[in-house]
DNA sequence: CGATAAATTGAGTTTTGTCAATAAAGGTGG
DNA sequence: CCACCTTTATTGACAAAACTCAATTTATCG
């Protein structure tokens, strides 16, 4: 094997052990004012909120909504597949368990994302969805579905979630750890911009581990990588903490992105 | 850059320039009775079959049918995103072009797959489709689909397109030479096996060139493989036909599939 | 049959993974 | 509130896998 072998995160935290999410711990139960898709954080962002305003449906979305604390499933694999997950605020990992006990990680979600696509059109997902912090879910039963949301905007969400997958495997192919690295970062940086928020200082939520995972590098090299672009003084890292420096240089670095 | 460099296939091959993609050439022009779904190549494996049959629309998809010889272009990025594409029979390569000229493979299809998923929602696709040998394609106009097919079939196909894209992810982030090699050649020996056709002899429709950008690995590496896999007896490879003597052997070196 | 493209093979180098030791951070309980 | 323990992250030395360059062989196409 190439890459250093990695245990599940789920066995190591001990924030995802325990009876917390399975029980209706967290949920909010604010007004109806409150409710509204307008004075949410992904407000604007929100796909589902553009999929479903239209048809009258924000309300239910809305009232579904649930927090989720580190280490929170929103679902595993094998569990039924019958809801996807809007990420209010804070963000969420996606991974598969392989048969060695290895974990891959898929993606990272942050504000405005939909968890759970891949599990629609079938009885079970094939993947688990964890929350990385304190988190804001809206859950979208997916048997509101098909009366509900299936237009022109989900049709959109669909493809971008594609050309988001696509752009991950462009990185993989044919990146080395530094362009994976700055990738990872520019893309990031993009999405807090996005959302009116800094992109030069941020906060990374997920472990070193879970980023090598994803990038499909070895955990020190995703250590030596950092430490190389705070030497080069584009950025410096603090911990977790990230402040960037010379964005059009990571830009440089991360190459050719595949977006709209 | 850790990988070699490769220019489009599309500037190299001859067949793809000229006016042969953008004319009426190769129209199928079947009567009703070959029109029907029942008797395409990818009947029962077709999951647009399956999702425009029950709604009768299966006669128009199949109207739109043509041959697309090697070479020929489906769509290009940029083009505005009018369809979705469904392989009868032949073989698809999907990519994009970055920047520097650089070609990056996404993505191969067979029978029964449908092209084009990326465009949707969107004015324009951001990937190429290109027709790997003599290939018959039907193909479904976008702008029927919301009324026409948007039901259950529908979120199947699209996630178990994200599920292969997930796969793929899981390969070039976890697996090496070998392992991405030995993936790629199962995959397409349970596609085969799975249309009725032989899942231990085929032939290779793209070039090592295509099978190395795809797989994130240099050309030389895809020919050495092939040689280790053949020298270890579990195949044989004549140029691009392949002997499979010990799928059992291969399944075990690529490892954990993503698959429902 | 000649020219171009595709594929193979060998030698050498580089990147990145592995192993191992250490340091820093964060949480827990006395 | 501090000490301890666990988790997370960093750093160095070495090994291995894979890339690059270069030369050659084998197909393919006109």
């Amino acid at each position: 094997m190439r890459l250093q072998k990695t245990v599940s995160s789920e066995a190591v935290n001990p924030a995802a052990n325990g009876t917390a999410d399975t029980e209706g711990v967290g949920y909010a139960q604010p007004s109806l004012e409150v409710l509204s898709c307008k004075s949410c954080n992904a407000s604007g962002n929100c796909l589902v909120e553009q999929m479903t305003i239209r048809n009258g449906h924000s309300y239910q979305l809305m009232k579904n909504r649930k927090v989720y604390l580190r280490g929170e499933h929103m679902y595993r694999a094998e569990d039924e597949a019958d809801a996807l997950y809007v990420v209010s605020s804070g963000s969420v990992k996606s991974y598969v368990i392989m048969e060695d006990g290895e974990e891959q990680v898929l993606n990272f979600y942050h504000t405005g994302d939909v968890v759970g696509l891949d599990g629609m059109g079938a009885d079970s997902y094939i993947s688990s969805a964890i929350s990385l912090e304190t988190s804001t879910i809206c859950k979208l039963p997916l048997s509101n579905l098909p009366e509900a949301g299936l237009g022109r905007g989900f049709l959109h969400l669909v493809s971008d979630r594609l050309i988001r997958d696509h752009n991950l495997m462009l990185m993989l192919a044919r990146k080395d750890a530094d362009g994976r690295m700055a990738s990872f970062l520019v893309n990031i940086s993009k999405h807090f911009k996005k959302l009116g928020q800094s992109a030069d200082v941020f906060e990374l939520t997920m472990t070193r581990q879970d980023i090598a995972n994803y990038l499909g590098l070895a955990i020190e090299t995703v250590s030596r990588t950092l430490r190389r672009f705070q030497d080069s003084g584009m950025l410096v890292v603090t911990r977790r903490k990230i402040q960037i420096y010379d964005f059009d240089c990571l830009l440089e670095i991360a190459g050719t992105q595949v977006s709209r």
